[in-house]
DNA sequence: TTAATATGTTTACAGTGTCAACATATTAGT
DNA sequence: ACTAATATGTTGACACTGTAAACATATTAA
């Protein structure tokens, strides 16, 4: 089962993967990607119709390790950390996943499907979470609120950060001004993760 | 003071602003904007020295009109309403001013100041909230670090919310799948913001 | 073995940001 | 008022981009 190149698609995906990152998925070009796999630049038109088809690639492999950084963490309320560890890592890839580069997750399946999983890895977090606290009546409905509300608050806050400026580590903020009050936030940064999310999981 | 074409440089800017909500960032071109002003397709680069430039010109106008929207607000808790309306209003101007299209706030002064400004008109009506609840022993840290916290959920819920595809009218999702369980909050959605947002003002 | 299909190439089009060289309008300095 | 400096605008070019059309060939299915 071997064609022309072998498997040009994935090898696309792979390179694309680690130019998202390397570069932000703004500079990533067909053509360059294409040449940087000896072949013809409209050769990755056989695999996917449009540039965004393949950028919903990255950004659901995006997903997939993200997902992969969540399960690592035994704690739910360490779990923020990890998220937003993952989000200023790779914040290129981050920005794809949760950008403007690709409309609404629906339109692609596949990225659909691996934010989904995402979620739910949070979500079954956050149930055993209230399990372990003893709060066993809670219905799924509230459970499915919290999280999105515990995981809406993670991505503005790394949004905010970032707008800041706030490079390499969690822990350092460099600007100053009224906004990156942050600073003051960030020496802590995970005594106010977890504070906070435990404020907004009150029922 | 009339040069060749009289104020071009806000011209420009008033343009790109049309553009951006129009079509997005992305899709704004100097060289079109330069043509539908009547001038040739190099005049821009006298006014700004890049095309990001320009686009920080059009984010800081975001915040402007963003904190004329949070200032028309009187409880503060209406003020996380107005937020999520004015961002899913203006998308297209807010995804500029949060996005990836201009990197920190920090590199275009002007921009930083709009945003700071904005941020400034939530942490005041912060205050007052907090006075109006009797609680006036509370520290410009305290304040400013919920303030943060309020926006930062703001802004993710609104992230979240477009990435499900929930369109025009706060009130109604149409997706569904584990994440869309958006639609179910989103019926209620004015109490959830502001019971989510009461939640992180806990101290 | 033949027909269909998947994959890749060449060529081309229309568009982009931005640079360099040049032209002219306005202002500031004397 | 005349001149030099500066602000503003134009022309032309370069090196990119996504992607469509026409063609070529390798692989697979009938």
């Amino acid at each position: 089962m071997k064609y022309h190149h072998g498997n040009l698609r994935e090898n696309l995906i792979e390179q694309a993967c680690i130019a998202c990152e390397d570069s932000g998925w703004e500079n990533i070009s067909l053509r360059s990607l294409a040449k940087s796999l000896n072949v013809s630049q409209t050769a990755p038109y056989r695999h996917f119709e449009t540039k965004e088809e393949l950028l919903a690639e990255v950004a659901a492999m995006g997903f997939m390790r993200l997902s992969d950084s969540l399960k690592k963490t035994s704690k739910f309320l360490d779990s923020g950390l990890a998220y937003c560890e993952f989000a200023l890592k790779y914040q290129n890839t981050y920005d794809l996943m949760f950008g403007t580069a690709l409309g609404s997750f629906s339109v692609y399946p596949k990225l659909q499907l691996e934010a989904e999983i995402a979620f739910e890895t949070l979500r079954s977090d956050l149930k055993n979470h209230f399990i372990d606290l003893g709060h066993t009546n809670i219905s799924e409905e509230i459970i499915q609120e919290k999280c999105i509300s515990v995981w809406a608050f993670q991505h503005g806050i790394v949004g905010i950060l970032r707008k800041n400026a706030i490079a390499e580590d969690l822990g350092v903020a460099k600007e100053h001004g009224a906004m990156s009050a942050i600073s003051s936030l960030s020496n802590n940064f995970d005594d106010y993760l977890s504070k906070s999310i435990n404020n907004l999981l009150t029922i």
